[in-house]
DNA sequence: CCTACAGTCGTAAACGTTTACGGAGTGCGT
DNA sequence: ACGCACTCCGTAAACGTTTACGACTGTAGG
């Protein structure tokens, strides 16, 4: 089976009224839709989207563009795969389809964007792990694609993004251990130039100055967000002349590093270190005491997303009269055993 | 920036000139492309995607589908992630772009394949996940269109896969197990179709009759391969009247919910049972004690199954004469804690 | 009987490329 | 002066769709 007019000519109809007739336009007999829609489904016919792509100029496909920096690889633990659930469940109801762009890591990700976007093989596009300022947010604003963003950015003032509650979680961490009795509280930064990082620290800051507790920069220890980097914060934290009783992560997966240099050291999670880790993954789920952590449904925040995006495109905007604006993600606190201790009374 | 048109306008050439001085073409004067190649530079102009694909029937994109599945999504631990820089570093000498295509949960992979497929948005396929019987090869085989799987199959007798080594690596792990004085060494087997158990338990069967020991269909363990399905496997091992002294897991991140069922009943891994994992992935690095395991290098294998693509797409042929064949792709044993005691000595 | 109109359908142009073909110009040998 | 080879470039067709436009029916209303 070739194409459209293979079909016309086996049915000794038009090419123009096989056309219409798939594509559901009004102006077409019942009778003879039936016979384009059955002889398309015995030939196997299928629209090449090239051809109409090319017609229409668009593509009736979504990017989802994905870093693959090595930090990415070792981390994003199907936090992609995930999210593109709740994505295609918005998509399927109007016939897209997603696709994932992974960029290579020796190329820039804002030249990577703009090559793709170039050659028109997604009509949208939607980009994570948006950074402080980020080129990509500028380029696609002027270039008029949709998109929308999973993170905050400071480049333009007002595009789409959803972004996680980092404030609000780094907030509810702080006062949660200081209603149990700490003072002294870590919390862990990222190294990269990712917007999350600032949000998160300045939040952290801001609750504890709302509790007479002076800001101590020592306590904010910098390392990669991944296990090795938990190793190391721990490694940092047993370092300190002034212990810390409870660290705060932002990325859980860290727990399980920080877990393991702590027992090297005799020191017991959940007993003489209080945990509260961040944005759950699977494979933290079965750490030893449990961790208490914030957790997120990324179907949900994929649907989220891929509503946010068709409201932002012409064509889809009546179907999601209300997701244009932003989104604060909330995280709901999941308690385990890693905090369940009150300062004083068992450590 | 609209197309080639305003491009070969503002240059005062043709456009057919124009287009032979972009695709490197030799009847064109050297400072005729310098000066289109500044042009198209200056402008950004990158060519249409649609139109050029229409023209020549060829994308010059190539599709790795990977299947969204509750299981995949929970387990995949950035298998693919790791398998796709491989995959780029071959493609980009070729200026070949690497998608991603998630088939939904809740669409037959077979359909979304040929969906995709029939669409013409890639030129050639990668797939996984293959099945004991799976339609896609034999789809994919009579549609002529370029592909490889990871992955055996039944379903066809001669086309072009990489597989990892379950029989090596289910043949070593008992030998080594043997050698460590085990006798009573039990297993885990996928409950899915998925072509893997077959070979595993099969090879795991041999080993053992070479050694004179009789099979006892009672260690296999059949569960999920995730970390709940080890929390599983750990508690059916417990329930076993005369308990094995060793286990291979055929995923090793079933290692975690595993020694965690274990050290709930006071049972020590690395000391009274031996733990043998298969198929390294991050998230198990950090167990305690460090889980024996049998790595393999994700780029390597990307790498290897990007060039065994192009070795069957007639274009690119030439540029991979040897990379033709199959391949049982070796696995190399990660020696760690949690196998290292003799049976009788220690336990 | 004429007009209007709704329901169908065919025709052809257009989308942006690539490329086969041929033409214009130049240089060279006879 | 002529033919020939070579270099460079323009022209136009083709890829597979979608869709604006108009043509052709049949029917209803006047």
């Amino acid at each position: 089976m070739k194409g459209i007019r293979q079909l016309a000519e086996h049915l000794n109809i038009s090419i123009g009224t096989v056309s219409r007739a798939l594509n559901g336009k009004p102006d077409v007999n019942q009778e003879t839709r039936r016979r384009v829609l059955a002889a398309a489904e015995e030939l196997g016919y299928v629209a090449n989207q090239s051809g109409r792509s090319l017609r229409q100029g668009e593509t009736k496909v979504i990017g989802l563009m994905i870093e693959s920096s090595k930090e990415t690889v070792e981390n994003a633990d199907n936090f992609f795969l995930g999210v593109t659930s709740g994505l295609q469940s918005v998509f399927a109801r109007h016939k897209l389809d997603l696709i994932m762009l992974p960029c290579p890591s020796d190329e820039d990700p804002h030249e990577y964007l703009k090559r793709m976007v170039a050659r028109r093989i997604v009509d949208a596009m939607i980009i994570s792990d948006t950074q402080r300022v980020d080129r990509r947010i500028d380029f696609l604003s002027r270039a008029k694609i949709p998109f929308v963003a999973l993170g905050r950015s400071l480049s333009a003032s007002n595009f789409p993004w959803i972004d996680l509650d980092f404030e609000g979680v780094a907030d509810h961490a702080v006062e949660r251990l200081i209603a149990l009795g700490h003072r002294r509280i870590a919390i862990t930064a990222p190294s990269s130039e990712a917007n999350l990082g600032y949000l998160f620290i300045d939040s952290y800051r801001r609750a504890l100055e709302r509790h007479d507790i002076a800001f101590d920069s020592s306590l904010v220890i910098r390392v990669r967000s991944s296990e090795e980097g938990g190793y190391q914060a721990a490694h940092e934290l047993l370092l300190l002349e002034e212990r810390p009783t409870a660290v705060i992560l932002i990325y859980e997966l860290m727990a399980i590093g920080l877990y393991r240099r702590l027992m090297e050291s005799g020191v017991m999670p959940g007993r003489d270190l209080a945990v509260i880790g961040f944005r759950d993954a699977p494979r933290a789920r079965f750490l030893q005491p449990s961790l208490s952590c914030f957790r997120i449904s990324l179907y949900d925040l994929g649907a989220a997303l891929g509503r946010m995006l068709l409201a932002n495109m012409p064509i889809y905007r009546e179907f999601y009269p209300g997701d244009g604006g932003n989104i604060i993600w909330p995280l709901e606190l999941m308690a385990g055993e890693s905090d369940a201790f009150r300062v004083g009374v068992m450590a």
